[in-house]
Formats: C-alpha cells, structure tokens, sequence
DNA sequence: TGTACATCAGTGAACGCGCGTTCACTGATGTAC
DNA sequence: TGTACATCAGTGAACGCGCGTTCACTGATGTAC
C-alpha cells in the first residue's frame, strides 16, 4: 500500500483547450443540475461548484447565469436543427414509424438538451420561448413544404397543408416530453406511447386523405 | 383641500373573513408574481409584500412556500375539474366550434390559473407534474367513454379510441398553450390559432372515419 | 348589557446563510528575441 | 535553445444584500359569565 501514484499537476493541453474544456464543464454541470428543476432557481455558485472552480472564475467564461443560459439554448437549438436536418435528408423517415425511431434515438442521447428545451419552452425567460417558438415555424414551414411535394397533396391548399404538419409536430412533440418523462429506455411505457403517436400520425394522414374529398 | 377623510382602521368583517382574505391576498399576489416567471423562483418575502404583510405572517397561512404551491395546484386543478365536468354537460360542447368558445371564454376568465398550470407542466416541482398528468388522463378516459357512445364509434376498439381522445385533448392543450401567448383576445393571432385548432380537429374526425374503414 | 379573560392575525428585531460581485493575487503557459 | 516578459485561468478574502425562520410582543376580536 502507500505506493507511488502518477499525478497531473495540472491538466493536459494548451490554456485555450482547458479553458474550453472549463466552459463545457460549467455547462453540462448546469445542465445535470437542470435534471429536476429549472434554470432560474440555479445559482452562479452552485454551477461552479458542479464544475469544479472557484465562484469569481465564472467570469472568465460567462459574464452573468443569463449569457450561460443563452450560450444552452444555441447548444440545444444547434443540436434541434442538425437533428431535424439529418431527418429530413433521411428517405426512410417517410414513414410515421421510422421518424419515430429516428426521434427515440435522438432524444435519448440527448436527453440533457431535450430536457432543458422542453423545461424552458413554458419557463420563465422570454427569449428562450421566442427562439424555440421561431425554430418550430420554421421546421412546420419545411415540413409543409415536404408534404406537398408528395403524390396526391400536389393540388392542397398551402394554408392546410401546414395545418396538418403543425398538427403532425405537436403530435411528436408531446411524444418528445412523454419519452422525457420516461426513464427506463425500451421500457412497456414507452413502447406504449411509441405505438399511440405511430397510429395517431397514420391518424392524422388518414385524415388529410378524407379532408381532400370533403374540402376538394 | 386637507379635509376630512372616512377611513377604516382595521379592515372591516370577522376575524375569520379578514384572516381568509389575507389567504387570498397571498394566493392571488403569488398568481400575479408568476405572470412571467418560475414558482420557483419567487420568495416567500415577495409574496408576503405583494399581500402587504410582514414576512413573519405568512406562516400564519401556510407553514411553507411548497405548502402555498400545492394550495395553488389544488385551487387551479378545482378551476380546471369544474371547467371540464360543466363542459361535457353541456350539449353544445358536441361541435368542435362550440368547445373551443367554451375553452377560450374559460382561458381568458382564469389566466393566472392557466398560467401557473402551463408553467409548471414541466417545471420542476414533481407533484405539480403527477398531479397534472393524472387529471389529463382522467380527462381523456371521460372523453373516450364520450366518443363510444357517439353513433358510428360503438363498435371500435377502446385502445383505439382513447388514442384518438388522447390526440384531441393533446390538440385542445397546444391550443390553450397557444391563447396564453396571445395577448389581445380577439385579435387575427387568436382569430387564427383557433381556426387552425378547429381545423385540425375536424381532420381527426375524418381520420377517425377513414380509421374504421381500413381497420375494422 | 357589562366585565374579565382568551385567542390569534399581524408586528418588528434579530439571527445565520448563501448569494453575486469586486479586487488584488498567483503561477503556469505563451511569446518575442 | 535559453531568457525575459506578457498573458490570463483560476484563487481567496471581503463586501453588502435578500433570504427563511425564531421569538417575544401587541392589540383588536371573540367568548364566558
């Protein structure tokens, strides 16, 4: 026992990659201490102590708990835009099902950034809801886009047309928070949901069908 | 001018009455306080200012602020049962037009309630969020006995039709979401919104209609 | 109705605590020659 | 390659502040006789 031990004095790497390493720290403590309350009622403090640094040393990353908090939503929204990206490009997300797939494997691994969006959308600070609202008209208009490029929605409405995608991203939405919710990956409870929101989008496009002959 | 003035010295009624509407004074202040920010983040000081105690007097109604937020939960989830118990006595609530009057008239009377429900949906306290959740699904078992009884659905199977209940309510949610943004009631914004919610649940109808058809 | 006592909503002083922020500092890393 | 100086991420003491909570109190209201 009480042998030798390699020690780093100090970390590894230049002074620009450890005070990059330091700012991700601060903010994936933030967002682990964000797993069961919301941002408001975190503490500057309490953020360093998740990280491991002196309160004052805040400063040299963030100039106030709201730039950090700001600096989380252009990581989460960054992290929602790729995703919705990589989901359009992929053919196999025509189907309800596969979008669906795509969504439980997105949300899972990053259920930090998930959790905070879905946390903030209603919370307390404003431009946390604009920007989120403003990145869901956006994916609405594209996916509007989407549908009427499909065969036998050519001759839609375009005011429809996005009636029925916004209703289509509210219904994976609240798929999005129920998954959130549920802990345990794969579990009965989530396979439940997965198959409700599956037959509540064949639901919907069902209907979109019925609605161009009643509307047409 | 500098003439006599009427006033009371202690506020007028029982001891009783004046202690109950200093309750109310504390609830409703906490209300108005949460119009743009987290239970959370609001202190039992600020509460008690905004009711025009002293800090001390506050336990003299709740032994907590988390004893308040529950009281404010039950207030809101009373406000809320009431609401949807008179809505589906209501025989005019059978049209997708009249049960979005019906909510939009209940949304715009109890803001503050809708507010403090909306925000703390998926705010931090757990009991807020099980308590929620367990109304909704209350609601949407009523909701699906509902449709059963509805001509054409008595031969469908319940699993389908609670989903179907559930994406309605989901619908009917989004929406109730979506008023509190909006400000100005009668404005085109809410004009909007709501034809859009009334739009898209006629398509859920229609869907349910196709739905038979291909499923049963 | 009048009196004596009990109740209790609200007061005000005081406390210890965690907070955000300032400041002068340290010492390892980076740079210029 | 070696030296002298600049940079700067992180430190630690200190501050004033609002917080939740305790306690002994006040004086109007309620009650018993």
């Amino acid at each position: 026992m009480d042998g030798h031990k390699l020690v780093y004095v100090t970390e590894p790497g230049t002074r620009a990659e450890r005070k990059e390493r330091t700012r991700q720290a601060l903010m994936d403590g933030t967002l682990d201490l964000l797993r069961d309350r919301s941002f408001a009622s975190v503490s500057l403090r309490e953020v360093t102590r998740s990280a491991g640094i002196v309160p004052t040393a805040f400063y040299r990353h963030f100039s106030s708990m709201e730039d950090l908090g700001v600096a989380l939503v252009e990581d989460s929204m960054r992290m929602l835009r790729q995703m919705l990206r990589d989901a359009r490009k992929d053919p196999s997300t025509k189907t309800a099902t596969e979008s669906l797939r795509i969504l439980v494997r997105q949300v899972r691994s990053h259920e930090d950034h998930f959790r905070f969006l879905a946390r903030e959308r209603y919370g307390g600070v404003t431009e946390v809801r604009r920007a989120f609202a403003t990145e869901l008209r956006m994916f609405v208009s594209e996916l509007t886009i989407d549908l009427s490029r499909m065969p036998g929605l050519e001759a839609w409405d375009i005011v429809d047309l996005e009636m029925a995608a916004d209703l289509i991203v509210s219904t994976m939405l609240t798929a999005t928070v129920g998954l959130l919710e549920i802990d345990r990956p794969g579990s009965e409870n989530e396979r439940e949901l997965l198959r409700r929101t599956e037959h509540q989008v064949r639901l919907i496009v069902l209907g979109m069908g019925a609605w161009r002959r009643t509307h047409n």
